[in-house]
DNA sequence: TTCAGGCATAAGCCCTCCTTATGGGCCGTG
DNA sequence: CACGGCCCATAAGGAGGGCTTATGCCTGAA
């Protein structure tokens, strides 16, 4: 398509030329402009000899000590600065503006039960950077969503992207006190089986009846309805509802202020766990890098 | 100087790529953007990912069949887009406005008593062309004034100038038709002796004194004072204060309304000529291209 | 299921643009 | 008046940016 290029190339000036003639309008030498822009007085000049030649008319006199304007490279120097402000404005509002927000995907369960809790201490560190949560369970693919950080569960081997693991994602039955004390306290597993158990269908309480031996053939029976999330779980757990089973490192609150009690140690284990994810490629992306330090360093320190 | 060059490199974003990312960001496609500026899907793929590493931040996100703005993108899209078109405006302002104003850097005599006359026919012949004569004796460097083709009165032989004669510099004596009648008429070259001579110290006596075999220890004797420019003698000529030698070609005119008259036949020439001058770079440009082919005719119409 | 449209990626090459080196013009100075 | 300094122009040479071609992948439509 040469008719295209041609007139595209007659529409546009060479920009490199343009970059150049600006700094040189400025400071009206050839010199100083070449040192502003890290490059020798030989480079500028050839760039002005250019874009004259494009132009069709010099835009500098050459005069002993100094160089001037002609009328023409006057008509073109203030346009061109504002055009360079503009750009200049509109790249560093990109590049610092696309820093001041940070959007994070995450599961519901850590955003309600994790994130919430600890979230105002990056706040107080990066006042600066606002965070925007984007709560899904789609496993989010950052080249098609505006996306710069995900929490993920699984088992960690994900192509493309960088992981850091946040804790493993074992479960274990909970339950309220108010729920056990109701049949004189959970002793021993097959306490459970006199209880109401949330999401029976759950391939974790399957996994947690082998581990704990009891016969898996009880789950099968009950009626079962799967609320989605952990957190959905576990509130109607603490409403007394049943047993549910969820992962412990998320409910550390719940256990703490006894709205829940975890009544066994044995917790299971299906090799998933919580991952910090992002694209390799942008792992030293500021805010990325802050985001990745500071839960790292909130979870090693809980 | 590298801190210069990071610290230029950080402020403003690679042009190319930002040229390529407007165009993408209209069409919202990598092959429409690529097309338009006649260049390859690849390429324009290679510049939007580039710069996306410079920002720090995906500008799109690829959806199956077509790419849209990214937050980030989107803040830059508008402002980039204002600056182009500052640019391409400016630049077509440059080569088009350059185009709009022709300097004619020219000797007074010829101004005054030639381009005056025939300037009208140019204006008509290209009425969006401004033409600003500069008039001084000075032979100008093109390098370091803001002028566009000049006409020159010497030998023809500069350097790095195009040129081309408009007509012979030569020169003989002129009067008015009233001094010439005061002594009875001038019908010889003898007959000059008997009135005022202008500039009597002007080389051109001494020529025109030898050819007409008059004996130029006259012209010594006599008080001379000169005016400068032909133009200034001829006026006094036709005043009748005395003897003027001028280039015949410039008082056309003059001669026609009975102003002046050309007593002898003739001629002086020293060689020198009237030329059309302006730097060979720029001899294919419109405006310059346009005098050129206009005097050239008219002076050979004449 | 196959096809077509659109983007990503790899390899390779060309040409732009920059550097170094040098020269010329003009000014200020001793 | 000559010399040195400042600044721009020009030539030659080299490095790397950026383009092209070729290919693959993904997705939605037929």
């Amino acid at each position: 398509m040469p008719e295209l290029k041609s007139r595209q190339v007659s529409q546009l000036p060479p920009l490199q030329a343009i970059r150049v003639f600006e700094a040189v309008a400025r400071h009206l030498s050839f010199t100083k402009a070449a040192g502003e822009l890290g490059m020798t007085q030989a480079a500028a000049s050839y760039q002005i000899k250019l874009l004259e030649e494009r132009v069709g008319a010099p835009l500098f006199l050459r005069r002993p000590r100094q160089i001037v304007l002609t009328e023409a490279g006057q008509r073109m120097a203030p346009a061109v600065s504002e055009a360079f402000a503009l750009l200049g404005g509109a790249y560093a509002a990109a590049r610092s503006g696309a820093d001041g927000v940070l959007c994070v995907s995450t599961l519901l369960t850590f955003a309600s039960n994790w994130l919430a809790r600890h979230l105002g201490s990056f706040q107080v560190a990066h006042p600066s950077l606002a965070v925007r949560l984007d709560t899904s369970n789609r496993v989010v693919d950052f080249t098609r969503e505006d996306i710069d950080i995900a929490i993920r569960s699984g088992g960690g081997n994900w192509p493309g992207v960088e992981v850091h693991k946040l804790f493993n994602a074992d479960f274990t039955p909970m339950l309220s006190p108010k729920l056990a004390a109701s049949i004189g306290g959970v002793k021993e597993p097959a306490d459970l089986l006199r209880l109401p158990i949330l999401d029976p269908g759950d391939i974790w309480w399957r996994d947690w009846f082998i581990a704990a031996g009891l016969p898996v053939e009880e789950l099968a029976k009950r009626p079962g309805s799967s609320m989605g999330a952990q957190a959905y779980e576990a509130n109607a757990a603490i409403a007394g509802q049943g047993v549910a089973i969820v992962t412990a490192a998320l409910f550390n609150a719940e256990l703490a202020d006894g709205r829940l009690i975890q009544p066994f140690d044995l917790v299971g284990d299906d090799g998933h766990a919580y991952w910090l994810v992002y694209p390799q490629a942008r792992r030293n992306v500021p805010k990325i890098r802050a985001f990745r330090e500071w839960i790292l360093a909130e979870i090693a320190g809980q």
